[in-house]
DNA sequence: TTGACATGCAACCACATGGTTGCATATAAG
DNA sequence: CTTATATGCAACCATGTGGTTGCATGTCAA
């Protein structure tokens, strides 16, 4: 769960990510190739989303080919998404409901970025 | 964009929002309450999430409250599980057909963890 | 068999991250 | 006014992360 966020967090990951989108199924050399770093650091990278389950792997002869595994991503992230996205309305109802009851009025109708006398 | 991944990547930070989620609207000391950790923790914490926008804030008096703000999470987050959700179906198609216009046989209809003669 | 190619492993390094503590400041309460 | 409360800021520290380089190993092609 950690794993598929952190691995997501990384903006070389998610570039590799589109390159796997783009054309499933290349080789670390093939997503090598073009980018401004060492092989190795590529190859740290796709371990990493290996891990995560976000890419799987197949061995053809010398090659390892990688290709874009998106069930964990529909599974895990939907239902946490999905726990966010049930509450969008909610919360807005909710923020004018404790800001109103609090006696105070209310400076948008959404909590905003209102700085106050602090800082 | 790498902020909100980056900050769900973190299992602090997600906790802070699952205890948002239960009581939208608390304050600081309020969510270090029972926390292992320091309130300075803490509030870094929230600091990244109020800078990747996931959680706003609104002054009141002394208090600093916070509220969840699932906008970013559904629209950035979506974007990208969607873009795997399409691509679910095609990616097995695409394997198939590489892997067999590759010549070799098919070992599973999902390319899996086949571990090869390496490591 | 020999050489080229694709990958893996390990040591190392700079910087980011998550945590601490100490102290300062603003607001509420007595 | 004084004191307690809520938060912020800054220095500091250990560990994790993203990158490097060098070398070893497995596989394909002459």
């Amino acid at each position: 769960m950690s794993d598929v966020f952190a691995a997501l967090a990384d903006q070389t990951r998610r570039a590799l990510l589109d390159r796997l989108f783009v054309k499933n199924g290349q080789s670390l050399t093939d997503l090598h190739h073009g980018m401004a770093m060492s092989r190795q650091a590529v190859a740290k990278h796709l371990h990493i989303l290996e891990t995560a389950n976000l890419v799987s792997v197949h061995w053809q002869g010398r090659e390892k080919l990688h290709y874009l595994n998106p069930v964990p991503l529909g599974e895990i992230v939907h239902r946490w998404v999905g726990k966010f996205e049930d509450a969008r309305i909610a919360a807005l109802t909710d923020f004018k409901q404790q800001v109103e009851s609090a006696s105070k009025p209310l400076p948008s109708d959404k909590p905003e970025e209102k700085r106050h006398a602090h800082q």
